[in-house]
DNA sequence: TATGTAACTTGCAAAGTACAAGTGACTATG
DNA sequence: CATAGTCACTTGTACTTTGCAAGTTACATA
């Protein structure tokens, strides 16, 4: 999908977020996970290929900034761009609406880890 | 995608709408059209077999329901249900940041068409 | 030396998507 | 009356994406 499907902002949209996975990303980001296995710990049990391609994209979009917190062997951490944060809107309205009509789901708690310090 | 991934209401909406397609459909739901002749007109050129799939899919997850205007041959007509409206905000908000990182973007116009009486 | 950990990558089968063409039941046109 | 057109799909086939398991690299620890 490298062509422009419509001029529709949804759509724009759609081409970056639409699938089932990235979404699910991007929350763990609002959460406050920043590393690959902090991802790969969810409850939904992303597969690692499908989560590096989705970091992947999400830096291609600039939804997504990374940057190494330590040399040898390099570690990556990522963090949300302002554009990514914008998404909070829509992860918010999304929430709502699956609370309402999926009975019992609930929204994770917020991850507050200990970072090392980035040596740059 | 039967079984349940998580209890996150997020991971539970995106397994009804997290595909390229299926919002665009609803887009096209809250924007006016019924008809499937009208979600293949879209820009977007969605191919017949994926819609029929997706009206499908939204129908069984009730978001939408399906009703003959015509009968010999059977014609239906897709209306959103209660539920399917209320994904109004999320659209609304993916089209506010949409139309901030897609510069360019326009929303489309709502259809005001006439459509026959419906027989039963 | 052996084991463990983090962040990936690779291989392959299964599932989903895209495109074109076909179907059935009519309606309209020459 | 025969032909063409419309609508709402369905079918077939090729291509792409996804899911799962296993492997890799570069260390750290026992």
């Amino acid at each position: 999908m490298s062509f422009k499907r419509s001029c529709c902002p949804i759509t724009n949209a759609l081409d970056i977020l639409g699938d089932k996975w990235t979404l699910l990303v991007i929350r763990d980001l609002v959460l406050g996970k920043r590393r690959y296995q902090e991802f790969l710990s969810s409850p939904e049990n992303i597969a690692s290929n499908i989560l590096a391609n989705r970091l992947k994209q999400l830096e291609a979009s600039g939804l997504v900034t990374r940057h190494a917190y330590q040399h040898n062997p390099a570690r990556y951490e990522y963090v949300l761009t302002k554009k990514g944060k914008g998404l909070r809107p829509v992860l918010d309205t999304l929430i709502v609406w699956g609370q309402k009509h999926f009975p019992g789901t609930v929204v994770f708690p917020r991850v507050n880890q200990r970072y090392g310090s980035v040596k740059p």
